[in-house]
RNA sequence: GGAGACGUCGCAUAGUCCGGUCGAGUGCACCACCCUGCUAAGGUGGAGACCCCUCCUGGGGGUCCGAGGGUUCAAAUCCCUCCGUCUCCGCCA
């Protein structure tokens, strides 16, 4: 949800937002309208009920043979009330509605226009080149009997995978030194659930134009997340945060589920997109004005990252029309996956501003002392996804992996991930 | 899964049986001032959230007793649904 006071008192800039996304500027039109219905609405009936308090003092005042005549006549006023009542919630329900569908404020500097009309901001490493085939990560996760997609298939259907031996250790690396890396930035890691309630679900946003993506669980009424923002988001709901010592970083660590509805026929081989995986994801509650730098800072940590495990990369600002409803600018961070000779998003990092935490209403205190809404931000700091370009960079002629220096720590010293025979 | 108890403006509680004087009391914590004087006590006053109006360093009105409905002239209080917490029993990892 944008700022009412917004739509209101700056419709021209809510509309260059909406154009900028490629969505509709009626929209906004539409709220102004509206927004001054609930407000008529809400004057009507507050001066009916005001009457009808006092007179309610009168009634229980009055000596009893009066009574009767008077309650009588406050009969009248009851209606009024209760009509008044009814259109300040059908006037509210309305404006919900059509303000809720208008996409958060793009930021200056985003680039307009669609998927492919990203801008690149930096390019970093060298393109590896090999003086041999370079093989895909399936067959070199086959070679290593880390990914099993057979079986995945056999237990669970299509885009579900085994990932066995040196792949589940690989996982559970690259996810605990993105959670080492997030310690040493002041991050409080958690373990989120992902089984959420409908109400957390709407609240981050993710059940509008994308709702078939998740799973439901129907007999429960809960959804599947398919990433833990949706239970860092929903942490801190209906809450007014003390920011005084400063912002509140969370990593969130978690399986994800995603139904991939829309994407048939992409990425079917191997783990690149798959209904369930690893993510450990960076959550920070800001005061509006650092909300900027915080993004810069994810944004860091996560090239961080990518460097020490000596991927080339590269950062794209990704343009209006492609940002989710929340988010008022998102860096993607792209490594390069050698057999497909293009960059795939390794992360993504969005500033929501105040978006998402007024719909969840998270709150903190000014200097002033009064409330306002917090900005929230995220981004991925290790997915299972890695393990693609990890393989593909780190590959070997007889069909070994190097491992990169930041991850052996967590794989026992292990220096190189060796062919097993079957 | 069965049975029961409970949910009050930061925390703890009163109020609910029997609807109106609850415009929600009290204690603790908090803020300001006073008094006292020294890591404390006492006194006085003030404090919440949200929305609307406005002649906007202010004033006025409304809403909020877990959430949503209902009954009523009037609901913290009566009725219904839902959510949550706790206790006991059963079952399972």
């Amino acid at each position: 949800m944008i700022d009412p006071q917004l739509i209101r008192e700056s419709p021209d800039a809510v509309k260059a937002s909406q154009r900028l996304r490629g969505e509709s500027e009626r929209l906004v039109d539409d709220a102004v309208a509206a927004d001054a219905e609930r407000r008529a609405a809400i004057a009507s009936f507050e001066a009916d009920r005001a009457e009808q308090n006092a007179f309610g003092k009168v009634v229980a005042k009055a000596p009893k043979d009066e009574k009767a005549a008077l309650v009588a006549q406050a009969q009248g006023l009851a209606a009024r009330v209760k009509a008044g009542q009814q259109r300040v919630s059908d006037a509210e329900a309305q404006f919900a509605r059509v303000a809720g569908a208008i996409g958060n404020i793009v930021l200056e500097g985003v680039p307009a226009g669609g998927e492919d009309d990203f801008v690149t901001l930096k390019t970093v490493g060298e393109v590896p080149s090999f003086e041999f085939e370079p093989r895909d990560h399936l067959a070199l996760g086959e070679l290593l009997d880390a990914i099993d997609m057979e079986r995945g298939a056999k237990v669970s259907g299509a885009r579900f995978s085994f990932l066995k031996g040196v792949g589940a250790r690989l996982e559970l690396a690259i996810m605990q030194l993105g959670l080492q890396r997030a310690l040493d930035a002041g991050f409080t890691p958690l373990i989120t659930p992902t089984l959420v309630r409908p109400e957390i679900m709407a609240g981050t946003g993710f059940l509008g134009a994308h709702a078939d993506e998740i799973y439901r669980l129907e007999a429960d009424d809960l959804y599947l997340t398919g990433t833990s923002e949706v239970a860092l988001a929903g942490y801190h709901k209906d809450e007014i945060l003390d920011l005084s010592n400063g912002p509140l970083r969370y990593a969130g660590w978690s399986t994800c589920y995603r139904r991939e509805a829309g994407s048939a026929g992409k990425d079917t081989r191997g783990i690149i997109r798959v209904h369930q995986f690893q993510k450990l994801e960076m959550f920070t509650y800001i005061e509006p004005a650092g909300a900027e730098a915080e993004h810069a800072r994810l944004l860091a940590l996560q090239e961080g990252m990518l460097q020490s495990l000596g991927l080339t990369y590269r950062v794209i600002d990704t343009a209006a029309g492609d940002l989710g409803s929340s988010a008022a600018r998102k860096y993607d961070v792209e490594a390069w996956v050698p057999t497909q000779g293009t960059y795939r998003e390794l992360t993504s990092t969005s500033n929501c501003t105040t978006f998402q935490a007024r719909r969840l209403d998270i709150r903190y205190r000014t200097e002033s002392g009064r409330t306002a809404p917090v900005a929230t931000l995220n981004g991925t700091l290790a997915t299972t996804r890695w393990i693609v370009a990890i393989l593909e960079t780190h590959q070997r002629a007889d069909g070994s992996v190097a491992v990169p220096e930041a991850l052996r720590p967590y794989l026992g010293g292990l220096e190189v991930l060796e062919p097993v025979a079957k």
